[in-house]
DNA sequence: TTGTAAGCGTTATCAG
DNA sequence: CTGATAACGCTTACAA
């Protein structure tokens, strides 16, 4: 604050050596709690710098350093409230650790997610939280290009030979949760919904070997986006498949997705659970407010956030070799109202 | 790309300088379409980069230039989905310009928030989109310790010295717009909810003069946080004061707040709108899928960050005087389920 | 314990 | 039109 002229000269280290007139090295480690200055002159330095209002000009100590203090959280797609809850506590977590968070959405689109790769690294961003495109690469040249530390959010399986960190929910676990409370129901017309270039493929996978290890044949929907429209598009597909081979009950990866289908379910003039049994994933707070309250799985996606920049913080600051590291935080379904037994008891047990 | 040893040397000007055996300043200029350069060279030059892999090393040019290229967002709560939509609209449009974004959440502390204007400050941030704290001074640090464009969101009187830029949405007509619906379904014990620190308190005195416009007596609940906790104890308090008096509809400044008041009748085993007629503000996605879907005033939360991040832009590569701007966002009314006549003839018209 | 000086990779000034 | 050269503000050997 003190002298305050609307982008006027900040203090440098150098002002604050000339007005005590000691080097700018003993400034320097004096205010970096490094050793080499005596306690009184750090003191002194400390109050000095304190009432010229000193702060470190980061672009300089990135440039020396090569350390930004920067955290990269590069995600797919900004609208998915999802990503609030785990841009949230990764904030909190790297804002306790005095980082910065550098945010930014692929989209979807491969060349964004590899341009944000590269505009990271070129800011010297410390560290990179990926919630990856599946199909990219960016995983990979974040490590060729910096050789940082990076988290990997949500994508069990992606890039199996990155040595990276992994933060996830239990994706198998709600699967073979979802497959068994839709069959207790009674259903056996079930489809998963996902998006393409989601890179939680493995999810899908996870859906198809809980259906055959309960006798049902797996279907797989995928929607080209996540935009409402294409999720109504996809599910109006299935439907016409006619009543008795159109699915009775949907399972998708996300509660944002559900919110898709439960548009689309009112555009196609259909009612929920009766028509279609629908099962989110994530289980965010309006969730339970919907008409019908939704049925998914609840994750902690504060706790994501946080483990992931815990994880990258830690790597960062710990001179011993970083070892590759999993979390793969629980799943507890919440049942609801958008699932019940299927309207019309299908005959052809669909094998 | 090519010579990507994990973490290993990056191409810098200098090298590109030697292999073609000229000058650093060439290549500079070369590459930043600066004259100074004959045709042929330049075209040398940029093959020889794009070759070689060359990128800027953004710390050195942040340094050297005092701009970073970083556009910082600062909101209150990471955890209001409405933020979400402003923030697609905001990174997409700075991604657009070539800047990143850093994301900063104050969560309503006045502390945090200094910290932040600070931290932004001291990484060369070029331009800042504030939603302030009501009390803090946080636009006007800034604008001391940087000088850099400042655009103020949804805080249409905050700091109304300060020669910034303003979004936000139409703030006066969606109060009286909420008033007008609800004393049209008859409605007389009409109370606003707001959350405490803010800087929305414009919103309560639009509501202040719309209830007087119509000869009623307007009253203001304020949560201390945004936290369905916190709102279920402030509705509380007012159901406290008997079915003759407490509120039969409330009006909020979002539909985030709107949804911790659904949670909260449930809570209380009450029910909208028969108990209390509920209006939101911002029109979420999710709203209208909503048990009962919520009527709200619909804002262009997108549009809202573009213009944000449009404005700013527009300010920092202009040359002339930048000129304070206001942008104010038409809202449009949705009723749906969640507004209807109040339940009990109130007689004692409550003036 | 303290001071000195060499960079980090750019940009920008100023002689050739 | 070109090519040295001096900053930008900081960290970090290394010398005193």
């Amino acid at each position: 604050m003190s002298d305050g002229a609307p982008g006027g000269q900040r203090t440098t280290l150098a002002d604050i050596a000339r007005r005590l007139g000691v080097s700018v090295g003993a400034v320097s480690a004096a205010l970096n709690g490094r050793p080499g200055v005596g306690d009184p002159l750090r003191r002194t330095i400390e109050q000095t710098a304190a009432q010229m209002g000193y702060s470190r000009n980061r672009s300089a100590v990135a440039l020396r350093t090569r350390r930004s203090g920067l955290i990269g959280l590069l995600i797919r797609n900004l609208r998915n409230p999802f990503f609030l809850d785990v841009a949230e506590g990764f904030e909190r977590e790297c804002a306790a650790h005095g980082s910065e968070v550098l945010i930014g959405s692929s989209h979807y689109d491969v060349a964004r997610e590899q341009a944000l790769v590269r505009a990271f690294a070129d800011r010297a961003v410390d560290a990179l939280a990926l919630a990856p495109i599946g199909g990219g690469t960016a995983g990979q040249s974040w490590q060729a290009m910096t050789g940082a530390p990076l988290a990997l959010i949500n994508a069990a399986t992606y890039g199996q030979h990155l040595p990276a960190l992994r933060v996830h929910s239990d994706g198998k676990a709600a699967m073979e949760g979802a497959v068994r409370h839709l069959v207790a129901l009674g259903h056996h017309r079930i489809t998963a919904l996902a998006v393409k270039n989601s890179s939680e493929s493995d999810r899908s996978e996870y859906f198809r070997a809980a259906m055959r290890s309960v006798g049902l044949r797996p279907r797989v929907l995928l929607a080209t986006n996540t935009s409402w429209n294409a999720i109504e598009l996809t599910l109006r597909a299935d439907r016409s498949r006619g009543p008795a081979r159109c699915a009775t009950a949907v399972v998708t990866n996300s509660d944002d997705m559900a919110h898709g289908i439960y548009a689309a379910v009112r555009q196609l003039h259909l009612n929920i659970p009766r028509d279609l049994s629908v099962l989110g994933n994530d289980d965010l707070d309006t969730s339970a407010l919907l008409d019908p309250p939704l049925t998914t799985h609840y994750v902690d996606r504060r706790g994501m956030g946080r483990d992931a920049a815990r994880m990258l913080l830690q790597t960062l600051n710990s001179t011993t070799q970083p070892q590759p590291r999993e979390v793969v935080l629980p799943v507890a379904l919440q049942v609801r109202g958008s699932t019940s037994a299927p309207l019309t008891r299908d005959v052809a047990r669909d094998r």
